[in-house]
DNA sequence: TTGAAAGCGCTAACAT
DNA sequence: ATGTTAGCGCTTTCAA
């Protein structure tokens, strides 16, 4: 069913229904209620393809997330979705897998979807000039910034939280409580990405602590899934159980770490305490409570979409929006 | 740019062009290379609008999913898609919120965006015939069933278990340990939703058991997050302590359920066993692990997928997959 | 093998 | 206030 069956059946043409349509004036008002009830009564909905190329560029922002699943994304993706809607913008969402180039997966959806800008949610951390050429639009990194690449940093935009910086002071905060055997549940240790990072701010944290960095207390996992926190704590105490401490890289790997702690009969924090960053809803309801270093999630999203609709607007340049995060005093971390 | 420009900058036809990108045979080995090199030099995507629009009718699936954070749809998502994929078709997820009404959603979608069918996740259980009129494509609901509604069978396809044997074997289980007070978490009694549902199989097992149903044991909740499980179980030990099992509708406020009782002092299983139903990721990371019955989420996304499929092709008509649970046995029940 | 041209359903500029 | 009509970018006949 197409505009032309609702006009035809109310006896108008196709450009007054589609005033109707658009809440354009200079529709009497007779018209406009019979061409309404029409649209009712033939359940007829307007075609997007049609519409969208008609309307050309339009008002809608692409949102790439890396795993929707991701228990981190779930307040990201509501804010932004939130904040779209506010400004006035749709959100369209596209989801990519763990080995699909968000660039590319961006650029497509951008040009295909004629999209005003991106953000990209759980992205890569090393990006090149070259790599964001075939972006033609406005986009912002959110979650994560350009550590490893060779971009400007007004080549880009990014809201995010220090991670090296967040988990020297997470770190910092373990040695200060009497710490001094503290092992590091990490994903990788160079794999460009928030992993590599907060080890950074670890290595450094143990330096400025004046403890030795003792290579076999750090345990790299497979992927960033709780069964892989789960295994990689066995396979630390596998190696050694003298540390009283582990400084976990995300509250998903930190809420594993402690269940396979205390699968193995250590007891959280007594044995050994726990500490992470990212703040998911789920790590406030473990037992005992996650301590960990909260992204202000909501806000990050929010965020971003300022920043993004302010470059599309043309009011301001790329930003960097750097956030603190706000430490949760749990129950997994004790003085020694 | 538009394949017009692609096109010129080839000197050949846009016919041509749109030959090579739809590999179209007809086209000599040596246009076919420039064109290719150009659209890639060019940074070339097709406008998807303008495809749909001629193209009509084509090979995509919307799945309609009411929250999106709901870590229970995570796996079920992630199958969909997976299966869509391998079916050749294209997945189109559309999120809403818990006001919007899914069915118009559906039909919006679909008529918009000329879908082929529609997989609906968490929606109601008591849809009318008039109110699936207005989708005029195969859908099938995922995870519910109509149970409070008017459809006849053969009106709608669906993939679920039987929520009200589930948890008729959940609260059985427990009565078969020893329990005779047992309390439960519910979201309403009355809601037409999931959660009378298995409200109704709590009071039939106590039925069975020769266990009175005592209406203070029961405990309804604002909403379905965690945070309200919390508040309600707070609400349920303001009130009453002598229930020695808990009987929760969804793992998610299980989780928060067995939080609560811990920093009430009571120790979970010792003193209040948590049994629950649906089976998430993290409910096997809690200490101690959560009891639940796991619904098989991966397998209910690839059923939609494939009875909607068969839908769609004209291979069957409707079809309601129930499936089984799998009992997890964790930490959070005990004999008495 | 190639190009010209007719739409797909819609909006908006232009007439009336 | 209403209708006519020219595209939006693409695919697909239909001719050549």
């Amino acid at each position: 069913m197409t505009i032309k069956d609702v006009a035809k059946a109310c006896g108008v043409s196709v450009s007054t229904v589609s005033r109707v349509l658009n809440d354009h004036p200079d529709v009497s008002p007779a018209k406009r209620e019979k061409v309404l009830a029409m649209v009712k009564q033939m359940h007829y909905v307007p075609n997007s393809s049609a519409r969208d190329l008609v309307k050309g560029p339009d008002d809608a922002i692409g949102l790439v997330v890396r795993g929707v699943g991701n228990p981190f994304f779930t307040d990201i993706i509501r804010a932004v979705e939130e904040a779209c809607d506010k400004a006035g913008y749709t959100m369209v969402m596209h989801q990519i897998h763990s080995g699909e180039d968000e660039l590319r997966a961006g650029a497509q959806l951008a040009a295909s979807k004629r999209l005003q800008g991106l953000i990209l949610l759980g992205g890569c951390f090393d990006y090149t000039p070259e790599d964001v050429a075939q972006l033609k639009v406005p986009f912002v990194c959110c979650s994560y910034t350009n550590s490893f690449g060779t971009l400007r940093t007004d080549e880009y935009a990014s809201v995010s939280i220090n991670d090296q910086k967040e988990a020297y002071k997470a770190v910092k905060m373990l040695a200060a409580l009497g710490h001094r055997k503290i092992a590091a549940l990490v994903q990788a240790v160079d794999d460009h990405s928030v992993s590599q990072l907060r080890y950074k701010g670890y290595c450094q944290a143990l330096e400025d602590s004046g403890i030795p960095l003792d290579r076999e207390l750090v345990q790299e996992t497979v992927d960033y899934r709780m069964a892989a926190g789960y295994r990689g704590m066995e396979q630390l105490l596998d190696r050694r159980d003298d540390f009283t401490a582990v400084f976990v890289i995300s509250d998903a790997m930190g809420i594993a770490a402690m269940k396979a702690l205390h699968d193995r009969g250590k007891r959280v924090p007594e044995d050994c305490s726990v500490m992470a960053i990212d703040g998911i809803e789920v790590s406030a309801y473990t037992v005992p409570t996650l301590t960990t270093l909260i992204q202000p999630q909501r806000e990050m999203g929010e965020q971003a979409v300022s920043i993004l609709v302010d470059m599309i607007r043309g009011k301001a340049g790329s930003r960097h929006a750097q956030m603190d995060t706000d430490p949760r005093r749990g129950g997994s971390v004790r003085a020694i």
